[in-house]
DNA sequence: TTGAAAGCGCTACCAC
DNA sequence: GTGGTAGCGCTTTCAA
């Protein structure tokens, strides 16, 4: 039992493949009479149209889009952010019928290998990047591979590409102004790795943020996302000669190993020390203390940037957009700085 | 600047259309003259096959398979379970240029629909299948699709479909017995819905391990997976008049927020209460104590899977395979039972 | 409004 | 070995 193909609707209908065509496309060309018949005959005979063979046909889509995730697998599987992120876009994509290719690479030269092959062997038809770093390759490169792209982030270094971006400077200042009015002037932030471009946003507006409030006592360290160079970093801070007070995470992920990491060196959260996480998820309000935490609306952003992905090949000129900015959710985390360093009375 | 065509390629090298074909794929019809001199000119011109037309020509392959996961968006995101499996499929596929779909749904009507629609439009050449539940209506269905694939998980009640599965009695077993030796006798298993079948399975294999071990208090609760749920459940648990001694969750997230409610009900980790996770992922080692898990090699069983569902895609029988079991790791959380019930000194 | 026919890029079959 | 050629299922142009 073969698949019906439109030759099989022209025939069952008396009339040709090329108004067969017209009438399922719901472009002019047939009457309502028509159009009406062919549309049931197909209903009937179970027909669908064969992906194949339409992006094959002149100028067709294959109706796919591609996302690479290029991220260490140790912090990649616990992140949620990507989840979310694939979440929000295929959301957008089930409405129109678009599959999403997922594809997990080690290295940006991996990534940008992929981009070619999807590109040269007609696999997608656009891609939505995400973690753009400083001289990036990559808006390059799919401009090169004449491959439709949105980026999620930028707008700087991302050349003409279309990018929905958040402007992280706000939320840091809010949550420096935040620690400063609980008292904390020994603030650290712990961010991303420095290739990232955000990072190295965040990092600046910290330091801006600091130096207004008055923190003289504020910096940043880089580590790299994962748990274990959290948990590493925060050690090494925690056993500095002046702890901090209070740490900013640029990521859930380090945020609850840094927590880990205090209690297991009896710094009391958040008395001794206020914690402050990037990216908000279910993960944070399940560890306790629960974490104050950065939120952005990730399954939104995942939409929207699908949504200006659709309108990009749909060849619209499509422009940068700002998305509202992480709103920072109080918790347990933090807290007033209580000033006199007693050593916490563990339960044994 | 149009894509070269093998038609470009025969021109080029004065051969016919076919010739090229078969020189670019390797099969015998060339001498090795030609062939060489083929692909050299298929390589100065960049020349990559296109997709669409491979797969529209005659029994060609889309060159890519599904993955449909469909679980709560809550606990998505932070489930590291998927990427993981995710990562293991693509590490296989790539060697062989296969791209994974991937699809997020809300419940198995609107998995079908996916199947259905990748099917009928010829979207994928097969699929990966996972968490299968109690009178599954997926093997039936793909099966009546035609729609190639493997399941991660059974292997009753997959009907005739190749699957790679797991015993986890024996690893319920080991934990029960563990569990037992440190001196519980008030074992609770904090399961997942019970319409999954491995949650069945296990649900069995505790019961009947606890009896062999004679835990008279050990019985199991049903919850969701999710943080939330997982959370909620352990306060019930540990408000109640008998409080168990002991939990054992069945994946991570469930754990860790079962933790986290101990701390916020004053229940000390593990001196008053042992916990023991599911899925061993960085998650488990983040947080304080450390979660004593079962660890699968998630990756592994991706790359498995992937490999299975190619040779049933090249036609091959494929017969069912059982993976190793999951492995005990122990942690912090777990340790002896500390029979007075003292109520915890908590750092105040 | 409708029908016939020409590709899209490739594979596979046929004769040569 | 090699070179023509007929599709695969669809879209689209061009006549009727």
């Amino acid at each position: 039992m073969r698949r019906p193909t439109i030759m099989d609707i022209a025939k069952a209908a008396g009339v040709s493949k090329g108004a067969v065509s017209y009438a399922l496309n719901g472009r002019p060309g047939v009457s309502e009479g028509t159009r009406k018949r062919i549309l049931d005959i197909a209903s009937d005979l179970g027909w669908a149209p064969s992906n194949p063979a339409r992006a094959l046909a002149a100028g067709g889509r294959v109706g796919a889009v591609g996302l690479v995730v290029d991220r260490p697998s140790r912090s990649l599987g616990i992140e949620p952010f990507f989840m979310q992120l694939v979440s929000g876009i295929e959301t957008e994509l089930s409405a129109t019928g678009v599959d999403l290719l997922l594809q997990v690479t080690e290295d940006t030269d991996t990534e940008l290998a992929v981009y070619r092959r999807w590109a040269s062997e007609r696999r997608v038809d656009g891609v939505v990047m995400v973690d753009l770093r400083v001289d990036d390759p990559r808006p390059a490169a799919v401009r090169g591979l004449g491959l439709p792209a949105v980026l999620l982030g930028g707008p700087g270094g991302a050349g003409d590409l279309p990018c929905l971006y958040t402007d992280d400077s706000s939320s840091v200042r809010e949550v420096v102004r935040y620690l400063a009015a609980l008292g904390h002037r020994h603030v650290v932030q712990v961010s991303g790795p420095e290739e990232f471009a955000h990072t190295v946003d965040r990092g600046e507006a910290f330091r801006e943020a600091a130096d207004r409030a008055g923190l003289a006592g504020a910096y940043s360290v880089h580590s790299d996302y994962t748990g274990e160079a959290g948990a590493r970093t925060t050690r090494r801070l925690l056993a500095a000669a002046e702890r901090p007070t209070a740490l900013v995470y640029d990521n859930d992920l380090m945020a609850v190993a840094g927590l880990g990491v205090a209690a297991e060196m009896g710094v009391d959260v958040p008395s001794q020390l206020s914690i402050v996480a990037w990216d908000d998820s279910a993960l944070c309000r399940l560890v306790r203390p629960s974490l104050t935490a950065i939120g952005r609306d990730v399954v939104g952003h995942g939409r929207q940037v699908a949504r200006m992905l659709g309108r990009v090949l749909e060849g619209e000129p499509v422009a940068s957009q700002e998305s509202s900015a992480g709103e920072l959710h109080p918790r347990g985390s933090t807290g007033p700085l209580v000033v006199s360093h007693v050593s916490a009375v563990t339960s044994e």
